[in-house]
DNA sequence: TGGACCGATACCGTGCTTGCATGGCCGCCA
DNA sequence: TGGCGGCCATGCAAGCACGGTATCGGTCCA
């Protein structure tokens, strides 16, 4: 008894038709002789075991059937008639995701100004959000699970990468520190407490710099973190002092105090957006592109 | 170059192998080999100029683009499943649109129990509510404009009707009225007053039936109504009395009181269900079916 | 480096769909 | 009321699009 299932053709001929209301004229506006329209109906009809017009002798009309089927005849054409234009744009980069990566402190300084520059080279792209530290960031790139991280050094070569910002470190001590009182610049050699310090994990990058400005031995026999958050908490539990990228004083916390380093100590710390020039993701490609002819942060 | 455009062969393969991403499997899903899947996808790409999938020579993956047509492609199909059946339920009345008209007098009394009735006995069917004279409802039942009436008779052969509801009169006098206040049945005869009468055009039934129960000579005297407030409006400004049917008094108005009539004098008035036989919706065709088999109206 | 796997291509056969011509039915009009 | 015109349905032959078989070319793995 024919299973047979619907054709686009079997659609079109049905709107033309219930349109028209007059084969000969459907069969002209679709550029087509009047007897295949009729045999596309009737192969509806039997296909649908409905019927979808009443024959009239003068002209047709559409039974209530007809007009039910009509409508899902029309979405359907109608999805049918914007998927090209949407998966152009796809391909293009004009519409798409970018899944993007930042290290938790990262966050703190630039993320917001990032999405809005991203947003603005970009329209039409959403980004999908993941918090991973710079390690996790490098294998995720190269997997292709994130098209874009916000690492900090050292990126590996087979990655692009823009430097996004740059700031120096200040100390937080706490609130009962004798530091805490002064306001203008202070030398880590007058530091004589513990440090937190970052975790070498977590935040490497932080944690090679400070070892660095402070020495290991001193450095390391405090508390870890990683989140930026954990470590003003401890350093507010007076338990040491830390070095923080600047960005975060914009994070008051009661009981914490910032401090200056003179310029002898101070060290710059950036963050880098990165991605993979392999990754066949259109909107990266877009965003990559536009990088690279203004790489140009603002506006 | 082709602008071809798709076929649903086409979005069909495309979304086997995006889900399989093989071909051979894909081809297998649709009880197909693998070569025409490739022209499938080749001829899809070809028509979207855009690239679906990336071979990597070990199967496939899917493009960005791609994403968003496989996100359109099931979209399409999904609506083209549910089309049959739809259009079936239609076919068979198991879903659709009754078009009703009722007179306003009737709204009162029996609208909202006679659309409880209809959609106990085909669920799934909506109504659409229109209010019409009973003349004019005859006249859009003859033309198809709506499917079913509530209307007083007498009612042309060429419908099918029910009897819907049955009341008899009551009078409506004023508060400062001599009759608003005893509480037993009175005659027709003690209504000294003028009448406020049913327009003839609005309500021909309701007019002729007055007209016949008090005498032309009386009745024609005072203003004409059609609509039931504002006839009983009338009454309380003192302007006369009025013969309302029954049901009406559930609608308690203020400065107004009712008198049941002497049984000699009561008459009942009826309203009835009205339709076309001819009338091809087949959610009526399913409903007159059911009134046909039990023609009780409760339950 | 050879084998296995997978997608692309070449070629051929078949079946669907189209167009032309015509039939059948209904409504209009003289 | 009979002829005519309009409209949908049907018969038939031709074209074409789609599927299957066989094979190629490239990649990955042992």
């Amino acid at each position: 008894m024919a299973a047979m299932d619907l054709s686009l053709q079997q659609l079109r001929g049905f709107v033309a038709v219930a349109e028209e209301l007059h084969y000969g004229r459907a069969a002209q506006r679709l550029n087509l002789t009047q007897p295949p329209l009729t045999r596309q109906i009737q192969g509806l009809e039997r296909t649908l075991d409905v019927r979808l017009f009443d024959r009239t002798g003068r002209g047709v009309r559409l039974t209530a059937a007809g007009g039910v089927f009509l409508e899902h005849a029309r979405r359907v054409l109608a999805l049918l008639e914007v998927a090209p234009e949407a998966t152009r744009r796809a391909a293009d980069g004009t519409t798409g995701t970018l899944r993007l990566a930042f290290t938790a402190i990262g966050a703190y300084a630039v993320l917001a100004d990032f999405l809005t520059m991203v947003g603005k080279r970009t329209p039409g792209v959403t980004a999908e959000l993941t918090e991973l530290v710079s390690p996790a960031q490098f294998e995720a790139l190269a997997n292709l699970e994130i098209d874009l991280g916000l690492v900090r050094p050292p990126i590996p070569a087979q990655f692009e990468s823009l430097l996004v910002h740059s700031e120096d470190l200040v100390l937080a001590v706490p609130a009962s520190h004798p530091l805490a009182l002064g306001d203008g610049a202070v030398s880590l050699v007058d530091v004589t407490d513990d440090y937190i310090g970052y975790s070498p994990e977590g935040s490497q990058y932080l944690h090679d710099i400070c070892a660095a400005m402070i020495g290991m031995d001193r450095y390391a026999v405090s508390q870890l973190a990683s989140q930026v958050p954990t470590m003003l908490a401890l350093v507010r539990a007076g338990l040491g002092c830390a070095l923080i990228p600047r960005s975060i004083m914009a994070m008051g916390v009661e009981g914490v105090r910032y401090r200056e380093l003179d310029a002898a100590d101070a060290h710059s710390v950036t963050l880098h957006a990165c991605w993979s020039p392999d990754n066949p993701n259109p909107a990266l490609q877009r965003l990559a592109e536009s990088l690279r002819l203004d790489p140009r942060l603002t506006t």
